[in-house]
Order: structure tokens, then sequence, then C-alpha cells
DNA sequence: AGTCATAAATGACCAAGGTCATTTTTTAGT
DNA sequence: ACTAAAAAATGACCTTGGTCATTTATGACT
């Protein structure tokens, strides 16, 4: 094994630990000491792969980055608005699958978005992914042509993050589901009054 | 001078010392002891009125609400539509004027929305606001009147934080402004092709 | 195999957030 | 004014995240 492939598998290690001990207890009832023993590592070991202990949820949710695309290419038929529909379903069920777990790694995820600079992020790739879906979708002339696929992307990804901002304490899944279609109805049709639209 | 008066005088003290010191020298540079030492209390007693050290920053924006309702009540005249756009520049104004400190403010607040039960939060108290604007607007028929107002402002609240987080670590104002117009534009007339709409 | 340079592991140590038993202050009732 | 009870202040103490000088392992080159 090589050395790389060594540091590969450790982190690997350190990240399956972390997160089976704080499915099972808790974030903040976790230590850096409990981690690294379970891991067979010292304390400080684990710093040198991780500068943070939060940084682990990070790295976990760039290890569920194949399952998102797992979810964007499942819905490939009908019409745009629903495959939409069913892919924000999809995410959504995955937050609540470990809901505790996933909305500190929301926190941290924004926060590392808050503070990055120009590398790529959870969050910017949710976006890019969406992006990149869209921009077949427009291709396809579902989708107003004047519109940039980078927007739309940010605007379902802000609804998205709206909907688990406001229920996410109750975890009440089904009006989640019908906040969700709710919001994707309104940025689909807009906003706007169509009748007073048209009369400017 | 009353007990609850004094405890309020104290909080709006160690929250005014406090902040005053963020901005000084960041969040992480100030340690609970300093604040405490400026505020005239033990390290203790900082603990009777705030929980965590963030709590502090939660406080703040709390106090920032008259402002905020100040912003939706300076604009009043024109088109809802122009209305909202002077609305969104002024509450990304405000974000900009202290970055630093807002950005982790913005944080400590989704992660309050995030565990809040039903209590209000700065967040929630967001949506609020734009949703007692937008029913008015909707009175006067400028808005679809299928469309729930709650709906909209998360819609609109969701926007404006997708550009804080895509852009706040640049601090582009001007791009900021510009995706928040884009933004808006799309909320207000649909992400759908209306020719596409139609034939539905 | 032996030597050296570089990478990685380690755990003593430190700083700071947060707790809590104890002390001090305030209020209310007599 | 005196007393008892409730509220608030305090700082010693503990825990734990994070640092860093030192030690140990690794691999390249002769």
């Amino acid at each position: 094994m090589t050395r790389e492939e060594k540091k590969k598998k450790i982190k690997a290690d350190i990240t399956r630990n972390a997160i089976a001990l704080f499915k099972e207890k808790g974030f903040d009832q976790v230590t850096v000491e409990e981690i690294a023993l379970r891991s067979d590592i010292a304390k400080g070991t684990f710093f040198n792969y991780f500068s943070k202990k939060e940084h682990v949820l990070l790295h976990m949710a760039d290890s569920y980055l194949p399952l998102m695309g797992q979810i964007f290419g499942r819905h490939r038929t009908g019409p745009v608005r629903a495959r939409i529909e069913c892919i924000l379903s999809d995410l959504l069920d995955l937050y609540l699958q470990y809901a505790d777990l996933l909305r500190i790694t929301l926190v941290e995820s924004i926060r590392a978005s808050l503070a990055a600079g120009d590398e790529e992020t959870n969050i910017s790739r949710l976006r890019s992914a969406f992006s990149a879906f869209l921009e077949d979708a427009q291709t396809a002339g579902e989708i107003r042509t004047r519109a940039n696929a980078d927007d739309c992307a940010a605007l379902l990804v802000g609804l998205l993050f709206q909907t688990l901002i406001l229920y996410s304490s109750r975890l009440d899944a089904p009006e989640m589901r019908r906040m969700l279609v709710r919001q994707l109805d309104l940025a689909w049709e807009g906003i706007a009054d169509a009748t007073v639209e048209k009369n400017l």
C-alpha cells in the first residue's frame, strides 16, 4: 500500500468511525479523543487529517456525492417540472434519513460556503448538479430561454434550504414535501399575476 | 431601576461591548473573559445572560429588528416588483456593512432556526416581514392570487440567502446585486417557458 | 544494508468555553 | 429595621478542541 493510499484509508476510517459515533451519541457528545481511540490513532493524528472536528462532516458530505449523482440520474423521463419535484423529494428523503446529523452538516456546509473563496463546496456542487440538469431541460425547451440555468439552480437550492430551515425542527415530512411542491410551483409559474404582467 | 430593567441594561451592555470587540478583532479572537471584563462583570455572569458565546449574535440581530422594519416601511410607492428589489438591495447593503460579523450571525441564525421548535427566530421574522409586505401587495392585485404570501416570502428569503452564500466570500457588491435582480426576475416571471406552459 | 531527508504520528500542553457550589445582593413580609 | 427566601454574581474548576516540539516510520539513493 502506497503512502497516498494509506492516508486515504485512514481518513476514511476516521470519517466512518466519527460518523458512527455521531449517529450514536450526537455530534457534541462525541470527543475527538473518542474518535481517535476507535480509529486506533492518537488524538493529535486526528488533526493531521481534519483541521477542525466539524470538517469530518464536510468530508462525509463529499462522500455522498455519488449518491447525489444517482438521484439526479434516476429521473430521466417525463416533463421537467415533475422530474425536479422528484429530485427535490429524494433529496428531502435523504436529509430526513439522518436529520440530526445532516442538520449540523448543513450548517457547516453553509459556513464553509460563506467562507470559501472560489473553491468548490458541497453547496456549490449541489447547485452545479441542478444547473447541469436544467441545461439539458433548457435545450428541450421546457424552460424560459432567457433564464440562466445557474440562476434557476440557485433558486431551487434556495427553496430547498428554506424548507429545511423552516421545518427541520418539527421534521414533519409530509408538510415539508407539501411546502417543497408549493415553492416549486411558485418558482415555476412565477410570483407575478399573469394578467397584470400581460398588461405591462 | 427595577430588577427587570437592570437585567435588560446589563444584557444590552454585554451585547454592545461584545459586538464592539467582535468588530475590532473578529469573533474568534475575542474571549468571553474579555467581554466580561469590559462589561464589569465576572465571566460566570456572562453565562447567566447568554448560554453560549454565539447567542450574543442572535440577540444583536434581534436588536436590528426596528431597522428591518424601517427598510420595509421605506419603500411604499410604485410597482411591487420594484419595491421588493429595493428592499432586497437595502438588506444586502445592511449585510455588506459588517459582512464579517453578519456572516457568522447568519450561520448562527440558520443554526437556531434549524434547532428551534415553534419559537420565533431571526429568519422567521424576516419571512414574516416579507409575508406581511406581500399580503398588502396581493390585495393590490399585483401578485398571483393563488399564491400564498408565506410561500412567496420563503422564496424571496431563499434567493437572498443563496446570493449571500454564493458571493459573500468575495463580497463583490455589484455582482451580488445583479444576482439578486436576476433571481428576483426568475421568481417573478417563473422558470417555466410561458409558451410551453400555455400548451399544457 | 546503511544513511539521510521527508512525512507522519504522538501526547504533553495550552487556552478558552462552559459548569456549579458558594457567596453576595435584592426583595418581600413582619 | 430585621429576617428569610429568592435572584443574581462570582471565580475556581473541569473538559475538550486544538497546537507543537519531539519522536518514529517511510522511502529514496548509494
